[in-house]
RNA sequence: GCGCCCGUAGCUCAGGGGAUAGAGCAGCGGAUUUCUAAUCCGCCGGUCGCAGGUUCGAAUCCUGCCGGGCGUACCA
């Protein structure tokens, strides 16, 4: 049970008349500090205030009212009017005997399950996964993972970008300059190939009409002389002719414009490039899917962009209809106050955008599953994008679903920006797992030679990814982070390492004391809570329910990875205290029910940060 | 210019109205005849960017400023 939700409660029935009851309920919190108690109700203070009262004899009144047992005893009033809630040990034992015989650790199914859709990872097909996807796809899946073990309905749906401009540089690519044997022998590594080749021709021209952006606005001025000191200005260093920027300009313009018309027919539905997605398509998503199998991540549906072409046109008739999009420069678009640039739903040549799509994917997922939260799970820099999206889809009726924008920040480098190879390339995803694995392989190497070569194997490969995605999930998700491989792998401190570390320990007597579990579990044994650090370790581990809650409503994976590492924290106290196999026998069953209880929790929250754990490491 | 986000210990970061602001790393000092020392315990370390304001109470909310990141009309 929840048991923060359940003191609550009790403090909602307990509040004064004159005050608003949730609001005095919801200032019930865990503790500050553990010297005052386990919970505290801090809403006392504020009610004699607006009575004009002394607010310890507000607190007086309440203490007199709250009936708390069997959970605690009556609370002590402190300071200026906390009220501090202990929690009772002898009910805490009690309740750790039942914990031990439930399977699911104390968490109930939500009263009424909602039904989540989850937008996450959603890369580009038609290139390689890179560092830039991991933030996403991992905390996607956590998300997803907390709202099913809380009894939810959630839909994975990975809304790949299987049909935007990307593709129309593959479609170029494969034309101009396509390899067929490579193309047989690694058909993505091909395909990948000619995506970066068209970009690399576009580029430069990008790159230089940018830098002579100011020269070609005063020269459409009429401003000729100071256009030719500004370009002699900014071409001091290269040397550049003028001759030269204009030809690279024109070619990569030329190069772009021909993409761009790949793409066009593709939507229009030309048979050849139809042809051509509908075979490299296969190769993409089974690229893809080897690194989900990795991750273990599945979804439940793949609805790429592809998907909501056909309901493209009606989704802009209909904005224009209702007198939401209106022309501008030759494109349609969408005004919103949320924004001072508008939401361009249909380019002057006629193409759709990826607003477009995103509205009709919003109608569609109502349409389809009435969903009563939709997470977006992309990076913060979208984020005028959402408030626009989401704004326009509320002002053209598309349904009461809840759509949020769960925004992240940039993984960053050493330098603090953002985090790249030593080449300057951007890192790929598969190799920065096999790095942290065989980072990983050489602390079991050093740490545990007694394993057998295959077991520091699979340790490895558990750890290693482990450490990526734990790195990632204690961070909170809107702040930048710097990846730093020593950290995450650091065997102390909050790390996914160290959480594994304490659940191998306790695997470890359970091998050493040849105890059944099952058993152990089904013999229900009294607990007793001596020592401080055993009841340390008991107040943490009732508190699993009451996290998970947390972390799903403020959408923050990071609020479970903090109570997890407090969790190990306060076992391997515990341990260091508390023999356990060699206890007396009075305690010894206590103690394994604590180890084991502890190792459930920790494997079954790793487990929802998407991460394994191993008996032996 | 406008908008969003960020600024907390030497470093990397939690905490987002509540008590003396926390953790890890780094530094210093301890703990191993005992279940995995990949561990534990202790010490050192802070004008919570600055200045106002709201409040019984502000790192947290509001305003302004300083510093940084990102976004800002046809890429997604």
């Amino acid at each position: 049970m929840n048991i923060l939700a359940w003191i609550r409660s009790a403090f909602f029935q307990a509040a004064p008349d004159d005050t608003d009851a949730s609001a005095f309920a919801s200032a019930v919190k865990p503790i500050s500090d553990p010297k005052f108690g386990d919970y505290q109700a801090n809403g006392c203070m504020a009610v004699a205030k607006k009575r004009g009262a002394n607010p310890r004899e507000v607190a007086a009144e309440v203490v007199r009212k709250v009936d708390l047992s069997p959970w605690a005893n009556e609370p002590e009033i402190a300071g200026p009017g906390f009220i501090n809630i202990r929690l009772r040990d002898d009910r805490l034992a009690e309740y750790l005997v039942e914990l031990s015989a439930d399977d699911r650790l104390g968490i109930e199914p939500a009263e009424r399950p909602k039904t989540v859709v989850i937008d996450y990872s959603s890369p580009n097909v038609a290139k390689p996964m890179h560092v830039g996807h991991v933030r996403s796809t991992v905390i996607g899946e956590c998300l997803a993972r907390i709202y099913e073990t809380l009894g939810h309905h959630v839909i994975r749906d990975n809304h790949l970008g299987d049909w935007g401009a990307q593709f129309g540089m593959i479609l170029w690519g494969w034309k101009n300059e396509r390899d067929e044997r490579a193309f047989d022998a690694d058909p993505v590594r091909e395909l990948a190939r000619l995506y970066k080749l068209a970009q690399a021709r576009i580029k430069p021209g990008e790159t230089l009409s940018d830098r002579y952006k100011k020269v070609f606005e005063f020269e459409k001025e009429g401003k000729f002389a100071e256009a030719e000191a500004l370009f002699a200005k900014l071409s001091a260093d290269s040397k550049a002719t003028r001759d030269e920027v204009d030809r690279v300009i024109a070619e990569s313009r030329a190069i772009a414009e021909a993409c761009r018309a790949e793409t066009a027919k593709l939507h229009a539905g030309d048979p050849e490039n139809r042809a051509l997605w509908e075979r490299f398509m296969p190769y993409c998503l089974g690229a893809l899917q080897t690194i989900y199998d990795r991750l273990s991540v599945r979804f439940d549906v793949q609805l790429g962009e592809s998907f909501y072409d056909s309901m493209l046109a009606e989704t802009v008739e209909k904005l224009e209809k209702v007198g939401i999009a209106r022309e501008s420069e030759g494109a349609k678009v969408v005004f919103t106050r949320e924004n001072g640039a508008p939401m361009i739903v249909q380019k002057s040549d006629g193409a759709f955008t990826y607003a477009t799509t995103d509205l009709a994917t919003l109608k569609y997922r109502y349409e389809t599953w009435r969903p009563d939260l939709v997470l977006y799970v992309v990076d913060h820099r979208q984020s005028d994008h959402f408030k626009q999206l989401f704004a326009v889809a509320a002002a053209a009726g598309y349904g009461e679903t809840d759509p949020r924008h769960v925004a992240f920040g940039t993984i960053l480098g050493a330098d603090k920006k953002p985090y790249k190879t030593r080449d300057g390339d951007v890192v790929g995803l598969e190799s920065l797992l096999d790095e942290a694995v065989a980072r990983a392989r050489a602390v079991v190497d050093r740490n545990s030679p007694e394993l057998s070569e295959e077991e520091r194997g699979k340790v490895a490969e558990v750890v290693g990814l482990g450490a990526i995605k734990y790195a990632d999930l204690s961070q909170n998700r809107l702040s930048d982070y710097v990846f730093d491989w020593d950290k995450m792998l650091a065997m102390n401190g909050n790390t996914g390492a160290y959480l594994q570390y304490a659940y191998a320990r306790i695997q470890s007597i359970f091998r050493k004391g040849e105890i059944d579990v099952a058993s152990l579990r089904r013999r229900v044994p009294a607990v007793a809570l001596g020592s401080a650090s055993e009841r340390a370790l008991a107040v943490a581990i009732v508190r699993l329910p009451e996290t998970l809650e947390l972390a799903a409503n403020d959408l923050k994976p990071n609020v479970l990875t903090d109570y997890l590492f407090d969790l190990a924290n306060r076992f391997s106290t515990f341990y260091d205290d508390c023999p356990v196999l060699k206890a007396e026998p009075e305690n010894r069953d206590s103690r394994l029910a604590l180890c084991d209880l502890t190792a459930r929790i920790l494997k079954l929250g790793l487990r929802v940060l998407g991460i394994e754990t191993r008996d032996r490491m």
